[in-house]
DNA sequence: GATGAATGAGCATTCATTCAT
DNA sequence: CATGAATGAATGCTCATTCAT
């Protein structure tokens, strides 16, 4: 069950759609999304501003279908993350990598979602969003505070802290993150949570 | 030596242009610069809009000097850290603790700094940031490295992964720190250097 | 009597007052009425353009004592003219000298008339342009046709055409003339009357 | 070989574009360039403001293209007269009614040119006038220096005063001439060359 | 599916003008 | 006399959106 209402809307084509979302979501990551023109996006398309109305209602309504199609397969992937019922330092790993993979795959939308979401939290339309931040908040908080419990994480730390510290760590990555780079997704995941887990310094 | 030209202008220094750059730095921080209307900010501020141009030249021009004069303050800071020419790790903890800190006192200029930097960078007038970058690249990158050929940091990591992680989880943190708190900035220094420097995970 | 009401308001230093009329009256003349700030003028004085405003009304009233101060001082050289009752050939002779005298003094003044005069006209405050038009053409057109009737003037030129030629021609000079430059004022006025009169033609 | 750089567009050459200027020309040449509103020309083309950014880029580059077009045309019409290498009295007269024909077709330009031309002259934008202003000063002053030293024209005149009495008397016509009144463009022409070449008095 | 032309609301900015100090 | 700070209306321009073709 898909954590965002829309789909698809009746109309036609569903591939060409698919095309002028993804420039979309790549000129909303580089410029924001209020910087950006529906003129540019029409532009890196080759066609005109006005065609893109038979494709999408509105500029806001392409920004929802590249967040909420992203948050749904995110949702599917920490879903089947969190089925597996894993203890909390391999579940940590698997939401680790499974993030780095979904920043590997929707590279834009999530530099989209990192950079606007605050925002458009309290619009009804991106009521989802909320949702969710409010469900990723439980699955990792709770993570961590089930690891800390068990003896897998530290209990000296603040646990709010170290959720914000392992969540920022891991999304921001998608601002600097090229697909088809130097490192893998599961390279980039292998090495963050070595960071992450054991950090930086040399053992005493 | 400043990293951006314009220090101070010949100007007695109104305090009130201080006010209002405070006020347009709020509002930009909280909707984005490009979202927000120069009505907005004079909104903020109690007057209307075309006496802000009374002070300022223009919006872009409120903007550059809110990111300037922060710049100008946090390599103040820095440089007084880099000249006590403290061991890798000591001085990692003192770059930290001393981010923390500018967070604490330019909260919204660093949350604008870091959604409007990137394409900001490739305007001349915004030139310094590039510079800014390069100098920050070279003294975090640069400790990290010293630290690892000491034998203070762990070999075994991509450095420039690894500088990539110090440096955003630093400064993502202004998205969500709100002054006056729970946590001082020392506090929260203290405790990210601890997941930085040790992990999260409890020693085998 | 003054063409225009309008001599001087109750303020007192009249001296000052003076000088910034030629100043602003220096910029009319070279940006033109409505391309002209306010704060250029302040700025050509050494002053802020508020500060413009303890002397003159408005904008408008500058423009306003700048034309007529010029009317009504080249009325008083017309009227001395007219007074001497000359003969149609030497009246037009003392008109154009007269006229390029004017130019020497109020050159600012002439440009600003010739440039903005047409569509002043039509407003009440600038009347007085109106019925220095009239009076004007009454004058010279008298002038000509008086010269055609008695035989000093070429009969077989359309009277209206030959007056809008003389006017045009004397008084755009006023577009290239520099005061202090090669040429007097009579100097210039007696090459002027020799082509209007006689020609540019070698007599066959 | 056109004066401007811009004579033709790739596009279509849409007539709307044409009727557009057409209309602003009228405007720009009732009110003068800097008093007349973007709102205005375009209320006067039955139009929203805004719609006029649709076939140009700004107010700025209707002036520029109503006044290239205009140099266009003229120079075509002089470069026919020049190519026919007649003696100089009879360029001199092809060219005076050349010009009055441009100010029968062109009129609106020609007031814009007389009244904007000073001031525009500086900018980069518009350095073709420039350029057009110094053929045009070679071409008629060439005309009457040869006439005068072929013994066609008077060898007593100051030849630059007599360029500028020529040039201004035939330009300034375009201030009050009205397509379609009593004269045709040539018939103001044969009067202005009569009065030009052989004066206004009676021949003693 | 796409174009060309337009709309209408809104935006950054300008500018003449005011006024307490 | 002049300044510094503000007003408020207007200006050139942008842009999401519409729609007949």
């Amino acid at each position: 069950m898909p954590i965002s209402k829309k789909t698809t809307t009746g109309k036609p084509a569903p591939a060409r759609r698919g095309e002028l979302l993804a420039t979309a979501a790549d000129v909303f990551a580089e410029q924001g999304y209020s910087a950006t023109t529906v003129r540019r996006i029409a532009d890196a398309a080759g066609i005109l501003a006005g065609s893109l109305y038979y494709h999408f209602d509105s500029k806001e309504s392409m920004l929802d279908e590249i967040l909420s199609t992203f948050l749904d397969e995110l949702w599917a992937g920490y879903d089947a993350v969190l089925a597996a019922r894993l203890a909390p330092r391999q579940t940590l790993e698997a939401l680790v990598t499974e993030s780095f993979r979904e920043i590997d795959r929707h590279r834009a939308a999530v530099a989209i979602y990192q950079r606007e979401s605050r925002h458009l939290v309290g619009q009804p339309r991106f009521g989802y969003l909320a949702e969710s931040q409010r469900k990723f908040e439980r699955v990792w908080l709770g993570t961590l505070e089930r690891g800390a419990a068990e003896g897998a994480f530290r209990a000296d730390l603040d646990v709010r802290l170290a959720y914000r510290f392992v969540r920022d760590t891991v999304w921001v990555a998608a601002s600097w993150y090229r697909p088809g780079g130097a490192h893998s997704p599961e390279e980039i995941a292998r090495q963050y949570l070595s960071m992450v887990l054991d950090g930086i310094a040399v053992r005493a």
